[in-house]
DNA sequence: GTGAAAGCGCTAACAT
DNA sequence: ATGTTAGCGCTTTCAC
């Protein structure tokens, strides 16, 4: 900047008004100083700029796996939202692993982001109290903080979506519905258990639940002991798009009705279409970021906690009525294709 | 820090060098400065670090949507190895625009990015040269830069895999093989375009090449009028996951046989399960992001060009025979799954 | 082993 | 309309 103002000759002064569009430079100065601009191929150093201002007119955004099609989404809506209001997404995935959440924070804020969106890991956020004291706005989304930390959240109707789905089944005729959750550590997976069970009243039968991490022998073994029992399930809710896979490779041919929780690209394309409640992530990243910025733009109001709404898609595999026999997976059934399914929708 | 050190009765580079573990410092004075940074909540602020220093230990990435499973996978797997570096990631979706490709990088190098990594929407990179010059290095990947501009480019073998989609469908008894690639603006679909070509020779026919983005209508329309052909094609290769899932949809019960390029996950749970040539994504950018720490710890060796093998992976769509008639999807066909795949491998 | 001073590149506040 | 000065929070250099 001293180069081009030399180059220019003017003071320092006027070349940053130049920079920032500042008002009150003669066009003729203006244009003399873009040129020395182009000629050092000169450009802003923003750290400068930062340290100066104390804005870095960054977010940071810490999810649990980016290369997860659902936090993709959801990254990407806050990319855009963030692009939107100028400003750049630095990002991190935790692994669903508190500690390396929290290292993220941590370094988020030493780099001073303007403000956070997180989709939590672990379950204490007290070390979130001096970053939000500090003035580091924070939004969680997907899941809550822990107790004691009360910041915006934005959150999917978990239990409502799994009532949704139960409620769906049952009126297929099914009474025997098993559940194959995700690690009782998430929240989700807890929430749409509450919500599974309350909608199956005197129904719910624990041996029909299943509550661990999707993996193919252990959700496979799940479902074996389930199925090998006197009244063995007729229909499947799986508690998340990583559970329905994983589950729908372990039934290999046996027939059974499913409605999985979160929609997944080619759920519609599979025999029969995968049944599933859908829930938003790019709505879930927008309203999020939304929030953010609206904390960013100086609103003080007590902390948000907003719900989206899911919705029931039903493309065949929820359908399917109790005993219909153990037959071939591709017997004729016509699958009833929902539509389109614009790409990454959930 | 001028706080932490009047707390601490020392002075102020006595913090900074507690803080940074510089050697040299009286075990019982660091502890009573780490002490004084616990009590005020002391952190680093890094921009001013930054400032001072000229690292900012971040690297840029930009690529064409994060939401993108391919795309998504790449970026995980540089994310993976920043962090092993100590490295952030500042990354930005081009949206396969080439005006925001750059506005990206510009911004990105005003930020002064340690580093960039780049999947290139555009073919005109001479906007990089001062940045070069000014010693941020730059990998691209999945595409090459434009002409005049030289740096590590990490790529998939496109053209290889092309041939191998096409020698393994011709293998099947196939003469009439069509081609549904992508927007010619595409480095990789022309590149595959040309691997097709080659492997049929004189069965080349340019009325069963398609060069377009994949849309609903438009695919399904090039697919009526190859298929409304007199000799029509009784075999399809599609040149990347989001064309060939674009392809099964439009194909609706016409049976083809089918190879696509690019893996995508729930590939080997359709009926039949679908022939890919599949791309390394998390590969492509672990090397690209390791040539580039190469390059910031001081390497500066000739530019690389690396290319990333491809597999196929059968899984019947692309064992159907020809002139096997128009039945109906679901008539018995014993689907090879290919076993597990792991979660967006692909 | 510790500290004082200079300065990274920029912008805010105050001249002129 | 333009210039001068101070200082953001840190690290570097050199002195003690």
């Amino acid at each position: 900047m001293k180069d081009v103002a030399s180059a220019a000759g003017v003071a320092l002064k006027t070349v940053s008004r130049v920079v920032n569009g500042e008002p009150g430079v003669n066009p003729a100065t203006a244009e003399r100083v873009r040129a020395a601009i182009d000629e050092l191929g000169y450009s802003r150093n923003e750290s400068a700029r930062v340290l100066r201002q104390g804005r870095t007119s960054t977010i940071g955004l810490v999810i649990e796996d980016i290369s997860d099609p659902f936090y993709a989404g959801l990254g990407r809506a806050v990319e855009q939202v963030a692009i939107s209001h100028g400003c750049l997404l630095l990002s991190g995935s935790s692994g669903e692993d508190p500690g390396r959440e929290r290292e993220l924070v941590r370094t988020f804020c030493a780099r001073r982001v303007d403000g956070l969106i997180v989709v939590p890991a672990g379950d204490d956020h007290s070390y979130l109290r001096s970053e939000l004291d500090a003035g580091t706005p924070a939004v969680f989304v997907d899941r809550p903080p822990g107790p004691g930390i009360d910041v915006d959240t934005v959150l999917c109707d978990n239990a409502g979506g799994a009532r949704l789905a139960v409620a769906h089944l049952r009126s297929a005729g099914h009474r025997r519905i098993a559940f194959l959750g995700d690690n009782p550590a998430i929240f989700t997976a807890i929430e749409r258990l509450a919500g599974y069970r309350g909608a199956l009243g005197e129904l719910f039968d624990r041996d029909l639940v299943s509550m661990r991490a999707p993996d193919p022998a252990g959700t496979g073994a799940d479902l074996d002991r389930m199925l090998a029992m006197p009244d063995p399930p007729t229909a499947l809710f799986t508690g998340n798009s990583r559970v329905t896979v994983t589950a729908l490779r372990a039934l290999r041919g046996r027939r059974l009705a499913l409605t999985g929780f979160d929609d997944f690209e080619l759920a519609d394309l599979l025999t029969p279409g995968v049944t599933v409640v859908a829930q938003d992530p790019a709505g879930l990243g927008r309203v999020a970021s939304e929030l953010l910025f609206r904390r960013l733009a100086g609103d003080r109001g007590p902390a948000q906690h907003l719900q989206l709404p899911v919705r029931l898609i039903t493309r065949g595999s929820g359908e399917i009525p109790p005993h219909s026999g153990e037959i071939s997976p591709h017997s004729g059934e016509i699958s009833p294709h929902s539509g389109e399914m614009p790409p990454h929708s959930g």
